[in-house]
RNA sequence: GACCCCAUCGUCCAGCGGUCAGGACACCAGGUUUUCAUCCUGGAAACACGGGUUCGAUUCCCGUUGGGGUCGCCA
């Protein structure tokens, strides 16, 4: 038996973390047994899955690099053949027409649950157990015609031919129901795994209100697919081995679901940043120079790929996401960038430090070579002219040429800054914040 | 309320009767970087509680407490 595992989602507009986990471990389990991956868009609330909200999704699951193995199921399009089952199970005596509640809507079709205990093996909780006295019959097909969920559900995993049901364990109640229609149908009872929830950094689950909780919002915030795909197997799942920067590879190789924890995990955002930058750091060179100029494009600033090389070559890992880009480097690329006014006021101000730091911008503009090794000896060699540390004139040039206290080694930021720029750049520093150029 | 699930450092995981309870993120200290980030070293930090079972419980059982889920003609 091959496994056919299926990622099931109501299409909402916006994919929660919560339910892109649920794909992941569905692909993760199906590609580690060399099964299938499928896709059902349950898409029966006409309100809600609207072409957009559908797209939406398919978008999310492409950039996570999940694409479903064979053409997505759309439940809409299955109406029919739902009530025809539903039909049967009514000549069957499995159910039966009923104006439940007395409503006054119109008969509808009840599900009669077997008088009998259900009981499943679910592969991360065990087994669970429901007694037949807390059983109840269930609406399968409402007063209108229409199927709902847990018939559809049922019906659709039926005819897509799944074996493992993934699902997040608010479920679980569900799956009574579900069984006893597999059952009642005559067709094989699926394995299922109840995933835990995810809960945001209150410790609380995730509601419609909570922020950061969409595959959407992290791409935008210049998070890696591969990343937030790590970091969310990682939740509730680990290899055992100890490894957690993985490759999809590494990944499907080892995943498990009895490995599964059976308990709820938080999201932390920070780990999560931390995740990003190691596998961006691990990125083909080509892949995180694009990931950069996108957000510098973004933000107006277009250099050449050889001078964001060269950029990103002394900047080094000092920058977490691409969209920090722009932010942590556009004094490379444009000489209108920010000031901090507190560096400016401790570095650049400091007595004594603005007379030397215009001597020393003379002797740079004049400098036989404009290297890291050459300036580093020329502001060595002033500053103990007048028994100053070294370090008094590499803190004020940095903040009168970045506008900023932190950032890559001084003199090989200089070196790709150049002569001109460098030494107009001091000299409006000193006249704009010291004032009288002196 | 009924039924069900869950419980190891702040967080995510390891542990599947005998461990100095391990790792990662975060945090703190020191070193490297004359800045910041990286990197290196060190540190603080947990088995919710009470009963059993056992020679021995973080681990097995029961209960308590605390979280959570479900109780729709939503999905």
């Amino acid at each position: 038996m091959t496994v056919r595992t299926r990622f099931a989602p109501s299409p909402t507009g916006h994919v929660h973390i919560g339910n892109m986990r649920a794909a992941i471990f569905n692909w993760l389990f199906a590609r580690h047994h060399g099964g299938r991956f499928l896709l059902r868009v349950e898409d029966t609330d006409r309100e809600r899955s609207t072409p957009e909200a559908c797209r939406t999704l398919l978008e999310a699951m492409a950039w996570l690099g999940m694409e479903p193995d064979e053409p997505p199921m759309y439940q809409s399009s299955r109406r029919q053949a739902h009530r025809a089952v539903a039909e049967r199970l009514v000549a069957m005596g499995h159910a039966h027409r009923e104006d439940k509640g007395s409503t006054g809507r119109g008969e509808c079709i009840v599900f009669s649950m077997p008088r009998e205990d259900i009981v499943f093996d679910d592969v991360v909780k065990g087994r669970l157990v429901k007694a037949a006295a807390d059983l109840q019959d269930f609406v399968i097909v409402r007063s209108d015609g229409t199927p709902v969920f847990h018939l559809a559900n049922v019906l659709d995993d039926i005819e897509m031919g799944v074996t493992h049901i993934i699902r997040g364990d608010d479920h679980v109640e569900n799956t009574f129901r579900h069984i006893a229609l597999f059952r009642a149908l005559g067709a094989q009872v699926p394995r299922y795994a109840h995933l835990p929830m995810i809960v945001n950094a209150q410790g609380k689950p995730y509601s419609k209100r909570d922020g950061d909780a969409y595959v959407g919002q992290f791409r935008d915030r210049g998070i890696l697919p591969d990343a937030l795909f790590n970091y969310l197997a990682l939740l509730g799942w680990s290899p055992g081995d100890g490894r957690e920067v993985m490759t999809r590879e590494e990944m499907v190789e080892r995943f498990t679901l009895e490995r599964v924890q059976s308990s709820p995990a938080q999201f932390d955002l920070t780990k999560l940043l931390w995740m990003n930058g190691e596998h961006m750091r691990r990125l083909p060179v080509e892949q995180r120079l694009a990931g950069h100029m996108a957000d510098l494009e973004r933000h107006g600033l277009r250099p050449s790929k050889g001078e964001l090389r060269r950029v990103l070559d002394v900047m080094q890992d000092r920058i977490k996401v691409f969209s920090d880009t722009a932010g942590q480097t556009r004094y490379f690329f444009d000489e209108d960038y920010p000031f901090d006014e507190a560096a400016v006021r401790k570095r650049l101000r400091k007595p004594g430090v603005p007379e030397r730091m215009a001597e020393l911008g003379r002797r740079w503009a004049a400098a036989p070579a404009f290297d890291a090794a050459t300036l580093e000896r020329i502001l060595k060699e002033t500053a103990a002219e007048d028994g100053r540390p070294p370090a008094d004139l590499i803190h004020a040039t940095r903040v009168a040429v970045s506008g900023t206290s932190a950032g890559p080694g001084l003199f090989a930021m200089l070196e790709v800054l150049g002569r001109e720029r460098v030494t107009a750049r001091i000299e409006r520093a000193l006249r704009r914040w010291v004032g009288g150029g002196g």
